[in-house]
DNA sequence: ATGGTGGTGCGACCA
């Protein structure tokens, strides 16, 4: 089962790009990022008639994710729990980045869970240096402990599910072109790193990095100064899977060659395939 | 490096 998750940073502008990449890649699930619709405006006919189910948690102008499944898509919940007062505003959280659904395979069924993790800049600091609490990148820090803490409880029930999507974050140096000039950025500073590392130390794998430790692969590259061209890109979408699913994997590939082509994404899709 | 480009949706805001 090959399944790929892309942000394709608007559906509206992005509609003929994605369908083109799914015709190309195929895949069984597609997981989306930033489809920046509400859910009455994401044309999900187009996906319906090339046999996708399609299930949207949009959102005006921002955020919202999606999922595409040639499988039935079974008990999708939307929202990441604990969003009681997890606002910027202190209120509840309201943006809309977290799906879940479970897709039956041959053998089993697989829990996916499809993220988009908050940019988190600008960085804003206390004269201590603790982040500013209603700031974007506090509100970055507690997403990622939500997240950890949803991990946490789909690892008890010890079933393979997999957590993927963009992630805002570049693990490693390894990781981004010129990791000098992300030093103080949001998607790179050692708190967030460190988040991204208690989560995957709950025992989930990091799928690219154990099927494809190739240099100088990244899933985004800005639209500015030739980026792209040269090759000056960050790996900041993951897919990390639950010990069930990491027995499972088989592939793991980062489709680089959507980014050439006219009207791209900043973003490339990455996929795994898995035995199920 | 100061967003230099690009998306959403029509004025900013976001990345």
């Amino acid at each position: 089962m090959k399944i790929a998750s892309f942000n394709i940073n608007g559906i509206k502008a992005r509609a003929d790009a994605l369908t083109d990449w799914l015709k190309e890649a195929e895949p069984d699930v597609a997981i989306l990022q930033e489809i920046k619709s509400v859910d009455e405006n994401f044309p999900r006919e187009i996906f319906e008639d090339l046999g996708y189910n399609v299930e949207t948690h949009g959102q005006k102008s921002f955020n919202g994710v999606a999922l595409l499944s040639k499988l039935p898509l079974e008990d999708v919940t939307r929202g990441l729990p604990g969003a009681e007062g997890a606002g910027r505003d202190g209120g509840d959280d309201e943006e809309a980045r977290y799906i879940e659904a479970t897709v039956v395979g041959e053998t089993q069924a697989l829990r996916i869970c499809g993220l988009y993790l908050p940019n988190g800049n600008p960085v804003d600091l206390d004269a201590d240096g603790t982040p500013v609490p209603g700031s974007k990148y506090d509100y970055k820090l507690k997403w990622f402990d939500r997240l950890t803490a949803r991990a946490e409880a789909l690892l008890a029930e010890e079933q393979p599910f997999l957590m993927a999507g963009d992630y805002n974050l570049i693990p490693q140096p390894e990781d981004a072109k010129r990791p000098e000039a992300w030093k103080d950025d949001a998607l790179f500073r050692l708190e967030s790193r460190a988040k991204f590392r208690r989560l995957t130390a709950l025992g989930l794998t990091d799928a690219l990095r154990v099927r494809n430790g190739a240099p100088d692969t990244y899933t985004f590259w800005d639209y500015q100064a030739g980026a792209f061209q040269k090759n000056d890109g960050i790996r900041i979408d993951h897919f990390l899977l639950s010990p069930q699913a990491a027995d499972l994997l088989t592939d793991c590939q980062i489709d680089a060659f959507t980014r050439a082509k006219d009207k791209p994404s900043d973003h490339v899709p990455i996929w795994v395939d898995l035995d199920l």
